[in-house]
DNA sequence: AGCTAAACGAGACGGTACGTCCTGTCTTAAG
DNA sequence: CTTAAGACAGGACGTACCGTCTCGTTTAGCT
């Protein structure tokens, strides 16, 4: 049992270096080998550790690969949408991101392990999808300027709004199905044309 | 890979009760102990069969679940939409039956089981948006239907809208969100309402 | 089971050219694996039979490699002292050719999965020592005219002196020890002095 | 290969219970099953045991046999001959010895099997013969000693007339001949009285 | 010449064991 | 008390054979 970061006792203290070392190997072997490959023992043997070590702080890998979400040892950039009070502009930029993303098969079956993770790990849905852009500061917060700005009609449904395009971006990874560039184009204007306020 | 069934030389012939025996136990477990527990030598356990049988016919256990879902051995309903000539009644109607279903625990596991192997084998992705929905004869086939009706603008992203419905059940199921009732009445207006054609 | 030889109805004779095709490549297999790795589904692949026709008329490994040795299929040539009228050269002559056939490392290995083989079948044990030697017109048959012609004492335990010959032999094959050239100078001397008689 | 005892590092010890264990297991299985029907499995399953850790040791079943025999778990007592200062007395003596023990069917039984493993690993056809007597303080040790002390001529080939006894011995166990009581004073005088000096 | 039953090739099948890999717990020695 | 190293029980992996069982096809004797 770990003990508590205030009142301990003698011994040693939980080292940084160890727990650093472990994320980093979890992250770079989840990338190269993916979730069903990912092993424990691999992760103990490229980090130099002692397999208990990591059961020692961890209890299962989809927690330890939660964590790694959480000090950005994975997908380390997040996808934050621009304000230049255009909206739709915007959010078409955002996701054209996205798509660039996307186009590297490398970070697609990135994803697609994280979402095999996030099966068995509320906690990593929750930061995969804060990560995509479900945030107050970014597509999420981004539609709330909008409505705010007067951009989009007050009482737009705004949850949802994120919720669909996150859903869209999610079930063409699984899907195994790829963007087109300047798709973008197609998608916002579809979601947003009821949303928006005529001026 | 086997003979084909036309050209059959010698040798004794496929027995197609085996072959149900295995759909049915890899589709019992995988609904009652999830993907990540499944097992070729529990499917073999309880389909009174041989391993080297499974392998026999199927090179991995993915491989088997696809072929559990093209045999409706999982999953064997379909979300079908009405046609009333309402559209928003009907895709609502749609949507009201998929949170019916995913109210049940079970169900949504199951779903998270498949998108888990979804992930690692593009033709239980196929099988699983279809079944959902994505398919000429259901949400896809409204939305069709729709636009021929004049119900919708022409030039409607059919596909498009489909997307994004069934990205939402499965950004909601993969985050164990789950659905309210009623919630139809949110997300069918936003995503259709500029496509509709003014009456 | 097969039928009777007497009365047989109509239907199709047992196959010879089959037969021997099976028996040719149970040799050649046992002399190329070894016993541990001799399989009949090998036996039955490469002599290009389906297994049942093995087992219809053998019950077991051992009891084909015995119809192998039966048929001078395995070990082809016997070894057949001379009778020159003088038994120690005689018999110093056929550990010669005994000496000359082990030192084929080929030959050792396949005697040795000959004895492996007859630790679990009784019929193998009697044909191998009976080709290595043990028969009325081989080594005990040369002791035998020793006897009659008075080379050797009346009375001398004939049998005896074949069974320590070649349990010598099978105590170096099996001990992997081989034999020096010229040994028979020292084994037959040392075997026969007590049987000899004076001239 | 683990680490050399010196020389180690942390890390958990070898468990001598464990190992023990194993080799009672493989010993008692032998005995009652035969060699044909040995397994790795049954081996861990009777010692309650992995088998990753019976293979983290040894390389195969005949390996793990030799080392059996090596720790006595397999033939506990040797055979030994008295010296009483009459070889042909106490060479009798011996050989009625080891009729009594091939008296018993389970004991033939496990000399077969341990031939049959002898010839994969010569390790172990080394231990099973210096356990019937090829050792300087067994069989050979008593020849010498009759050389030395003038019972037998000098010069009398030691090591030979010990591979002739042990031959002969494996010669009746393998064929399933079996001994009939009283045969040493046979083969005894057979083998000796050529070595014999005149008193 | 036609019939029929056996033998045959091919290979599916339920099983057992293989030897490997990984899991999660434990033990030891070093710091 | 933490850590690296690694032994351990357990269990699943995917493969190789076993011996039995269907299949269709071929073949040889009998009618």
């Amino acid at each position: 049992m770990p003990a508590t970061p205030e009142s301990r006792g003698p011994g040693a203290v939980r080292n940084e270096r160890v727990r650093l070392a472990i994320l980093k190997s979890a992250s770079e072997l989840l990338m190269s080998v993916g979730y069903e490959h990912l092993t424990i023992d691999g992760i103990a043997r490229r980090a130099k550790v002692g397999k208990p070590t990591i059961y020692r702080w961890w209890n299962s890998k989809s927690e330890l690969l939660a964590e790694c979400l959480i000090e950005h040892a994975l997908l380390p950039e997040a996808f934050i949408p621009r304000d230049s009070g255009d909206i739709i502009a915007d959010i078409s930029e955002w996701f054209d991101e996205v798509i660039r993303f996307a186009a590297d098969e490398t970070n697609t079956a990135l994803v697609r392990s994280l979402i095999a993770a996030a099966t068995d790990n509320p906690e990593i849905a929750t930061q995969l999808i804060q990560r995509l852009g479900a945030t107050p500061d970014s597509l999420t917060g981004r539609f709330r300027i909008g409505v705010d700005s007067g951009e989009l009609k007050p009482g737009t449904p705004i949850d949802e709004l994120t919720e669909m395009l996150l859903g869209l971006v999610i079930y063409r990874i699984v899907g195994g199905i790829g963007f087109r560039p300047g798709e973008s184009a197609v998608f916002v204007p579809l979601l947003l044309s009821g949303s928006q306020t005529l001026r």
